[in-house]
DNA sequence: CTGAAAGCGCTTACAG
DNA sequence: CTGAAAGCGCTTACAG
């Protein structure tokens, strides 16, 4: 039976209490308060009459019930396969969450966010993505690592879903909106050699995930284009491993330039600006530094890292779009989208002098 | 009859689905599957059973459903009626959002962002937080303005909910969690008072919000317990009122410190600084200025603007609390807090020299 | 220990 | 033009 409602709370009117009133049937309520889109003829004292009880008793349809009827809940899931609380307001979490909440605003959706998952790299019980998710009609994900077992599945079902960053898993499946890292990365590497520099290091993480992939990828390619030896060029290092000693061994042996990336953590971008330090190396009269990405909001001596932009907000906004034609079906845009990353001057490139 | 899935998705499993799959019944199903809280007795080679269908079909509860049926969802609403959307990093917004997704996480709580009621600073149609916020267990509110026979209705129907932010609407009804302003304002005058100050001129927005009232009175008090007058001290004003000339007629009438206020556009702070620079007036050498709460993200000549902060962060997180505490209907705690400010020194007050 | 049934408030074929 | 009825997927007395 009914459950009762937990407090003693008056009970909301229904367009059962409506029809009583109006002397109708509650289908009849139902069809005149829902605008009758199936375009029924009804007499115009009826839908006169039901109005005016609705309004009398200060009718507002049950969403839950509506919903259920209907459904379709239009609110679309946003869950972040996180290491970290997004708490830092430079965590690139922020921008995409803007990005997601404009389109879905703009879509008339609202945004369910699973903080649940938070805290944990990938869930912990298997099953877990599965059984919030799909509480929503669809789902963005973010992250840099995702549990693929679990997205599989979701897959298998056509449960709508989009990551926002390029993924490759799962033999290609995954509808995405990514940046451009290659494009951006490759432009960046060019830049460097424009500005007369031959030695350069790109340091990356050792962890592997697309987004990482796709920059080594790109400046791989900026080199090759260049006409660069790309033999001691990429430095695959955890934090710890970038020690001052090493940097400075790099700068010796003539390495005017040097690239990092960034990541959830910003382990190596941090790493390398500390060397930087511990040496008192002047940047970018000594030694040019720039960064795939965003740095850590903490910044470095203040300054602008040279670099490249990821259009997060962008990126969340577009994923949102996708997100509503794949729940609709009536999407024609691909189910895979890279966007452009915007180059950023910034003040810790310079011309290679001498 | 059902309306059948907008697509030729598979359908999601059921309770149902597990039933048959398990050769018991969908109640028997249920009650396994919300954690048998009546207590009674189950075999257990049934409950393996049906953890193992439920495991296989990668069963997830409807949440509607769920909802509709009475018990909860574990879903907490975030409404905003706030006049822009919340865009701006430094918006006030984002700090109670972290609040409130900490709090929600560690109460296991998801957060649905409705963002559709976002752009417009009350509800354009009536009944509109009404229709949306239902879905949720319970909700949170927050912005400078509420749609009060809206929430009157929601309070008459005893829908569990907190205002970020104190309220006194609706006969003193609404639970919240608000800033202790009126101490910090205090407290504020003093200090300026007790830096020699005698002239100040506190520049509030026109509009009235009890967080413009509460400083209000802060100051009030403030300048009070100092024994100063306050025949002069309050200025009301809108963006536009703050001219250089006005200002510069305060200085040359003997001010030597101005008080100003954060609000969600910034206009008056905004205003007030854009005056100074077109004046040239060093700030604090010749003029002291205060802020009570948080400048525009943008900042003013890089400075950090004397005052105090608000603890949105906190106030997210005892608000969730709370808010838990009302949808449990467990709460000993008061429905109305107001949490303290945390003072900020600043490089913007001096002492008042000669 | 388990199942049949009512009911939450709607939408939507279908039958008058 | 209007109504009776099924069904959305659950929970919860109630009856075996």
């Amino acid at each position: 039976m009914t459950k009762g409602r937990a407090r003693g709370a008056r009970r909301r009117p229904s367009q059962t209490d409506i029809a009583r009133m109006a002397g109708v049937s509650q289908t009849t309520v139902s069809l005149i308060l829902s605008g009758n889109k199936s375009g029924i003829a009804l007499a115009e004292s009826t839908r006169r009459r039901v109005l005016e009880a609705a309004e009398e008793l200060g009718y507002a349809p049950d969403l839950v019930a509506t919903r259920m009827a209907a459904a379709r809940n239009d609110i679309l899931g946003l869950y972040t396969f996180t290491a970290t609380f997004p708490t830092d307001i430079g965590h690139s979490y922020y921008p995409s969450l803007v990005g997601v909440e404009e389109a879905a605003a703009a879509q008339g959706q609202d945004v369910l966010l699973f903080t649940g998952s938070v805290g944990r790299a990938v869930p912990s019980r298997p099953g877990h993505v599965l059984r919030r998710v799909r509480v929503a009609d669809g789902c963005l994900f973010l992250g840099r690592h995702i549990p693929e077992e679990e997205l599989e599945i979701l897959l298998d079902e056509d449960y709508p879903f989009v990551h926002i960053g390029r993924r490759d898993e799962l033999g290609g499946r995954i509808p995405y909106i990514g940046a451009d890292y290659v494009v951006a990365s490759a432009q960046l590497v060019q830049r460097l050699v424009a500005l007369g520099h031959s030695e350069i290091r790109y340091v990356r993480e050792r962890d592997d995930a697309p987004a990482s992939t796709d920059r080594e990828a790109g400046v791989l390619r900026g080199a090759t284009a260049a006409g660069l030896s790309t033999s001691d060029l990429v430095v695959r290092a955890d934090g710890a491993e970038i020690t001052a000693a090493r940097v400075r061994g790099w700068i010796d042996g003539g390495v005017s330039a040097v690239i990092t990336e960034e990541t959830d953590t910003g382990a190596v971008f941090t790493a390398l600006t500390r060397a930087l330090d511990e040496l008192g190396v002047r940047c970018p009269e000594e030694l040019s530094l720039a960064i795939l990405g965003a740095p850590p909001a903490s910044g470095w001596r203040g300054r602008e890292i040279g670099g490249f932009t990821v259009p997060r907000r962008e990126m969340g906004s577009a994923a949102v779009r996708l997100l509503v034609d794949l729940v609709n079906d009536t999407g024609t845009e691909p189910h895979q989208q890279l966007l452009a990353c915007r180059p950023v001057e910034g003040d810790t490139i310079a011309e290679l002098r001498g």
